[in-house]
DNA sequence: TTTCGTCTAATTGTCAACAATTCGAGTATT
DNA sequence: AATACTCGAATTGTTGACAATTAGACGAAA
């Protein structure tokens, strides 16, 4: 679709996009390991770029690695370390939020915007894989509009954070939350877009 | 029988645990681009294996990487993600004792003793590189015996912080400060323990 | 002089073959 | 029957060669 967009993607993250979102679909469960063959076979690339793709994917913490023994998915993480990662998520997110607040502009606007309609339709359809993606390309929009640096552990604590979301009672209630986290942030409402995303990153 | 349980490290390992040394000890600046062939040369190994320790460090937050023209050393965060960093890492680390107070054993204490004397030794000789492996050891020690899931993202966070340490004011309190610590670890003071942790972990 | 394009050297990205390691089935031993 | 051992298939780890890309030097044109 929009491959062509003026970041070209390198072939290690296109790999690891696709193995993120399987993960969370629930296509790859973490009792079977991830083989680094039959990939390389499935994206037409050689052994590799999979490597390459499966020891970032580790340090990210969707996969885990044991030397010689290759990948498998992470086991979703206790009551308490979640608990302890969403705190995480809502200081960084929360800094974030200060940080680009003031910087945003009408385009920024237009892509969350367009992020919300994705989200409302995957959340129509029960399509739980794009629920997850389109949920963490928003939060990743201000992390990253925010700071380059911070992105890559927020991600780490987020991913890890998603992969215990298996399953949602309300889809609906996921779309509504963000809406308002969106409207919060086009009134450039600082305490509304925080006291809207606290409320949705929760515990279990 | 020692703490490590793998007394073999993987190349990939040794070289991660080099590289970062040398960017903690100032010998590569954020200036000059990291390159590939003349650290395969150094360790005498192929591309391959530093191009894999290369792209982890990259995840770690201690290189930055871009597509085609390889990494360079991360600049320090600014003092506004530097608080947050701190506060991320206090946070981690408070929950990381208190899961593992209760666990330690008498071997866990006489390994932090050993390592508190190694920083000791360090502090002496104002050897800053040895300083901030002995300090990193140190503090890793109970997240990695609270969790392993924990470690990989304490460390992103905590190697940030380190990239601005390239210079201390007083050596021996640092010493002193983790004296404290290992003290109320030892006497299984998990109040105390925090109370030391959260004073060694300060803001800029 | 400045700017634009072209070429070349240096560097990263990809690949397939080979080496080392792990795991399990099958066999031998007690 | 239970345990230990051996061997082979499957898998990961490593390597060197080659392709693709980038950066800088050089020169031509305005």
């Amino acid at each position: 679709m929009s491959i062509t967009e003026k970041p070209i993607r390198s072939m290690r993250e296109q790999i690891c996009e696709a193995v993120r979102a399987e993960v969370f679909s629930g296509e790859m469960t973490n009792d079977q390991p991830v083989r680094e063959q039959p990939l390389a076979e499935r994206f037409g690339v050689s052994r590799g770029s999979v490597r390459d793709a499966l020891l970032q994917l580790s340090q990210e913490g969707v996969l885990v690695y044991s030397p010689n023994r290759g990948v498998r998915v992470s086991s979703p993480p206790s009551d308490a370390e979640f608990r302890l990662y969403a705190k995480l998520r809502k200081e960084i997110e929360g800094h974030c939020l200060d940080i680009c607040m003031d910087q945003l502009t009408e385009e920024d606007d237009r892509n969350l915007t367009n992020l919300l309609t994705t989200l409302e339709d995957a959340c129509r359809r029960a399509d739980l894989s794009a629920i997850t993606e389109t949920d963490l390309a928003m939060h990743r929009y201000w992390v990253s509009r925010a700071s380059r640096e911070l992105e890559s552990v927020w991600l780490s604590i987020t991913v890890r954070m998603l992969i215990a979301y298996t399953l949602l009672e309300d889809y609906m209630q996921c779309y509504q939350e963000h809406a308002a986290i969106v409207e919060a942030i086009g009134r450039r409402d600082l305490k509304g877009a925080k006291r809207a995303m606290n409320e949705n990153i929760r515990y279990k």
